[in-house]
DNA sequence: AAAAGGTACAACCGCCATAAC
DNA sequence: TGTTATGGCGGTTGTACCTTT
């Protein structure tokens, strides 16, 4: 007694998708919008189930995406975010505006992998390639680690290898998987003064610093500054939305 | 010039959480 | 309340294109 299914699967089309079926697509969401994927390959002539209308347009014909060569700043950007996330593409995607999960995946898989692994580095675990098991450093799982944890309980903090739920109470939770190394924040370190942060220690959020100005991403506007210059200790470099270290998972939801 | 091998990437598959019935 | 479809995700595959032999 459920829903009907959303098309028949023996009348849809499979395969590349033709320029027309392209055109179709296209006009029938600029006229309707994104909405219900069920309905609209029927409603739009077109002979395609509604999960393969939805990633055509997600992935290739939303008049929002970059296309074209990443640069030498998103495949920093990716290889940070992946030693962060792990295959999170959603969310790395998310970070890179006009990028969608599934370039970033091909991506990484074609190239970014094979960068590192010239560098000498395990595009797994962001470690030496040469480094024993029991060499390595703490790593963490983030996607491991998050995976237990409520949405209330996913703020959580990632201090000096420990992933801490909360940071008043750091829960000693060693995940094998991940690279920490990652310097995604300051080390505690005694406050700087104000004038230190006038001077350049604290200007610009992480997204500004690779250039990615975007008004969503921006963190070191009125908030950040206000915080910085009221004498509050916030000195946390606002990558990927962590401030002090605490990262807020919701916050990379970005959708 | 042709065959073989490698690469890049679009598209599909299967799973999961959630919504709809 | 149970069942089933939807939407979304990551993993994998198929194939067109490029490079090497």
């Amino acid at each position: 007694m459920g829903r009907s299914p959303c098309c028949e699967k023996a009348h849809t089309n499979k395969g590349a998708w033709t320029k027309e079926e392209d055109d179709r697509l296209i006009a029938y969401i600029r006229a309707h919008g994104e909405g219900c994927w069920r309905s609209l390959p029927k409603a739009a002539g077109l002979l395609r189930c509604g999960k393969s209308c939805r990633l055509r347009w997600i992935n290739y014909l939303r008049p929002d995406l970059k296309r074209g060569n990443f640069t030498e700043e998103e495949d920093e950007l990716i290889i940070k975010l992946h030693s962060l996330l792990g295959n999170k593409w959603s969310l790395i995607a998310g970070r890179l505006p006009g990028r969608t999960d599934n370039e970033i995946k091909n991506y990484w898989n074609t190239h970014i992998r094979r960068k590192l692994l010239t560098r000498g580095i395990d595009p797994t675990t962001h470690r030496p390639l040469n480094e024993t098991p029991q060499e390595s450093a703490t790593t963490i799982s983030f996607a491991a680690a998050s995976a237990n944890i409520k949405e209330e309980d996913q703020k959580i903090s990632i201090t000096n290898g420990l992933v801490c739920k909360d940071s008043k109470n750091p829960v000693q939770e060693r995940c094998p998987d991940l690279n920490l190394e990652l310097q995604i924040s300051p080390p505690c370190q005694p406050q700087q003064p104000s004038d230190g942060l006038k001077s350049g220690g604290r200007g610009l959020c992480f997204s500004c610093s690779l250039g990615l100005q975007d008004a969503k991403n921006c963190s070191c506007g009125r908030d950040a500054i206000g915080g910085a210059t009221s004498g509050t200790t916030n000195i946390g470099y606002d990558f990927l939305g962590l401030k002090n270290g605490v990262l807020d998972y919701r916050s990379l939801e970005m959708k």
